[in-house]
DNA sequence: ATCATTACCTATTAATTTGGTAGGTTGAAT
DNA sequence: ATTCAACCTACCAAATTAATAGGTAATGAT
């Protein structure tokens, strides 16, 4: 599994606020409420999201998150990578990763690259207005956007 | 991260396996130090792979493991599958998994099952033999495989 | 000023997964 | 009989995941 509730919360999250929040703060307690999540283990995401500034969070009464973009530019890579640190298919590409001794004649390095910018070309092409919508299919209408060759 | 080091370490010892058993059964001693994986380790992997039938395995002397069918007949999903359980990028869609109450109404569920379909047939579609021989280029000339559609 | 509300901060914890180790048993070739 | 090598069982340490608990700080309403 490459994604962790960690990533699958934020996301639920990100969808109810743009769901719910359209010009004003919602607090944790609704959105944990309605996506039947702990509003404790969310506490922890939401301070991650709130440091990468994809959300603002407001103190106090009437307070609450918002998000700082509109849905449309927030690409769920981007979301997913924040919350779970990487999205590489193998260890070997994380970034930070020190490299292996293997990596110039390893057999099979260069068949993980090419998974790992399948992933991330996948899910950079996908909005979070996308989710939102349920207007997936058209994000994939014409597959310029995948190529495969780098 | 999507594949540990069980399922790297079992392509490893395939693509091994494929390159210096030719029509000879090889000891996992060899493949160990070759590889510089700790044998006892490679021991667990071998056998997955051996019940499952993706090696074949001697007893005693000039004993060892041998691959039984061609490398072209291996996709590198069917050999990741074997070890690591599940490919499925997120845990809603692992085969087994408990239908989540969410998943009619889910807006994200459509999307991880396009992912999940996308890393499938990237994997499926390259063979033990791409990776022995480096060429794996070639098994992405035409991309006809690649149909996002479903 | 006080109170309710809400984000934010710091620990702690239980369960699971990962990545091994250790030692013994069985089967086969010489 | 000996040696080699697969196979089997059990255990273990570290890391990660998924939370929980209990507070502090900021803000608006009264």
């Amino acid at each position: 599994m490459m994604v962790s509730t960690r990533g699958r919360y934020a996301l639920r999250v990100m969808i109810d606020i743009a769901e719910h929040g359209e010009n004003s703060s919602i607090p944790l307690k609704d959105i944990a409420i309605r996506q039947d999540i702990s509003q404790k283990y969310l506490e922890s995401i939401m301070t991650v999201l709130s440091k990468k500034e994809l959300v603002q969070g407001i103190h106090g009464k009437g307070g609450g998150y918002s998000l700082t973009r509109k849905p449309s530019e927030y690409s769920i890579g981007e979301i997913l990578r924040s919350t779970e640190g990487s999205l590489a298919p193998v260890a070997c590409l994380e970034c930070g990763a020190s490299t292996c001794d293997r990596a110039v004649e390893c057999k099979t390095l260069p068949m993980w690259g090419k998974l790992d910018y399948l992933i991330s070309q996948y899910l950079d092409h996908i909005k979070l207005d996308d989710l939102v919508k349920n207007s997936l299919d058209e994000a994939f209408k014409n597959l310029d956007w995948l190529k495969l060759k780098s």
